[in-house]
DNA sequence: TATTAATATAAGTTAATCTTATATAATTAG
DNA sequence: CTAATTATATAAGATTAACTTATATTAATA
């Protein structure tokens, strides 16, 4: 029985589904699906009852469930503390994003990343989506953090964080009047808007467009673009409010040029997100500082030293992090 | 990781010896030792070190094992306690054995396995060792149950149990006296006796007589035979002593025909044994009545009652046990 | 009833694991 | 001291399990 195949039976129990574990082990759906059902017809028991959705553990699958977190578990543990460094210095992280992660939310993960690994590099570069894909598959980046990831071609995906979309417009603006008394919008209240939209092309335009039809909404695109940094631009002229990730709109907020106002919650709907991937290619092995950055990128991280972010060079829009130090390393496990 | 990998590991260490820990789980030598090397590599520590002979674990080596052993055990119970009775009825294990392994010793482990396994089917048969063999190989055979078992071809063997050569002869043979005065003889107390030997073919007979050369003993070689049943005959008759296996003797030794001599031991000196081994033909899944056979032969039993030996039909030379009961089996684990 | 989302299954590919054969090294026998 | 024996390591190829892609099935929802 293979150990990760355990680790995937616990994945999918966790997350009440066979498709995110998968992506969690960067292995298709379909492998997840036989590697549980592998398990069960080893052991000749129903772990998982499929008759319904969303299914359940059986009685046995719970039993099953808490014994496999444990050992797993106590594995880990175990090889944490024989293993020794993998020696990961001389790698260099190829990482690469799209325009609309700010950088200062990497620069977290990436000085994290440097505490537990010294004498690595980060390569961080931004980059437009579709660049970004065939830059993973051809090997000429390890990692590449995308919004709306799709999973197919030798690339996988991993969830990442999730974006808050928020509505955005001048400080002047009629719709600020609903975050002073209800500190949000209703999408019904965008109704007949000026709105300045995202590319037809690109996913998030897709979502957003959902999302208004799905609220009945009806707003007139006054113009359109490709680009984060264009949309914004525009709304600041006065070409009318858009939907952005709130994340991206920090600086603008910060010298007061643009107001945000988050959406309100009402019964039955739920946030409206962004979620963000990283994406890699699909090999069994990935090298150990690649395998260390993302255990950082995904906060699973066993240091016991957080925060305190450095300075960090930037060279024109690529980031080159490398400073030697006293090692003080301790390795991330994975079965 | 393999959880099997880690078994691998544990027995190696238990054992002291890759070959060994490579038999008992039915692979090759050169399987064992890359195992360990994987789960070192994989490490990235050494877990032995065979800088000399015999070679020592490491310290990481020792925290490992250590942990391993748990590791696995909770595993195990961890299946035990889910898994449902995999269902062998039905199934027929084949067994087949030299002539020189008396019914009574393998009558113990069969009623023992069809307390464990009821519906299922014994089917004993007693053959010349060649015979084994190529019957194990075409799968005419499930188990053999052979001496000296050598381990190549698609045939894997697991040691089984080790018989006690002694010196037998007539109840007024001069070496009786031994029995006397010391419980036994020494080697070198048969200097110059007639004896019966097997055949020089048979392995037996190349480690008796090695047996007898490193104790430089002499003895005059009168008859040779590749079957027990006639060198007890000829002993009957005065022809000779012999050296055999105790357990073949039983019958001999009530009805008082003939007498057994062990040997003394002293400093320096080990017993003289005969091992047996379980032989089977390479393949990854034995069925299920097989491998729960294996465990019963290996005294690995899970059962509640143990013992109380059942009556047996014996036709021929052939054996078959069936008799439906109701369930009360308790499976058992593996990796 | 059609659509969507999630999981299962079939078939072929890839990659890990095993075996065979052989080399190397340590021990023991001659 | 050299040959034989025994135990482990390594190379190369074979086998099998695991994975992926593509597609089918199934349950829930529009």
């Amino acid at each position: 029985m293979q150990l990760e195949a355990l680790s995937i039976f616990c994945d999918v129990v966790r997350n009440q589904s066979f498709s995110q574990a998968a992506r969690a082990h960067s292995v298709s759906q379909s492998a997840a699906s036989q590697t549980v059902r592998q398990i069960e017809s080893r052991l000749g028991a129903q772990l998982i009852d499929r008759s319904k959705r969303p299914w359940r553990l059986t009685s046995e699958g719970k039993i099953f469930f808490k014994g496999c977190q444990e050992i797993i578990e106590r594995y880990n543990e175990l090889e944490a503390s024989v293993r020794q460094r993998q020696d990961s210095s001389g790698y260099t992280v190829r990482l690469t994003s799209i325009y609309s992660i700010p950088f200062h939310d990497l620069s977290v993960y990436i000085s994290e990343f440097k505490k537990i690994a010294p004498n690595t590099r980060v390569k961080l570069s931004y980059m437009h989506p579709t660049e970004i894909y065939s830059h993973v598959l051809n090997d000429q980046s390890d990692l590449g953090l995308i919004s709306y990831a799709n999973t197919k071609g030798g690339v996988n995906a991993i969830p990442w964080k999730n974006q808050s979309m928020i509505v955005t417009c001048l400080p002047n603006h009629r719709l600020t009047n609903f975050l002073d008394k209800h500190q949000g919008v209703l999408p019904s209240d965008l109704k007949g808007e000026s709105f300045v939209a995202f590319d037809k092309k690109l996913p998030v335009r897709r979502e957003i467009d959902r999302f208004l039809r799905k609220h009945e909404v009806n707003v007139t695109v006054v113009s359109e673009f490709d680009s984060i940094e264009n949309i914004k631009q525009a709304v600041e002229d006065g070409a009318g409010i858009a939907i952005l990730p709130e994340e991206t709109l920090r600086q603008e907020v910060v010298r007061q040029s643009l107001t945000t106002i988050p959406f309100r919650l009402t019964a039955g709907t739920n946030p409206f997100i962004r979620p963000l991937s990283i994406i890699h290619r699909r090999k069994r092995r990935l090298n150990p500082a690649v395998n260390q950055f993302l255990k950082v990128l995904q906060g699973d991280i066993n240091s016991d030293m957080k925060d305190a972010p450095e300075t960090l060079d930037i060279r024109k829009n690529e980031t080159i992090t490398d400073e030697p130090k006293p090692p003080s390393a301790k390795a991330v496990g994975a079965l």
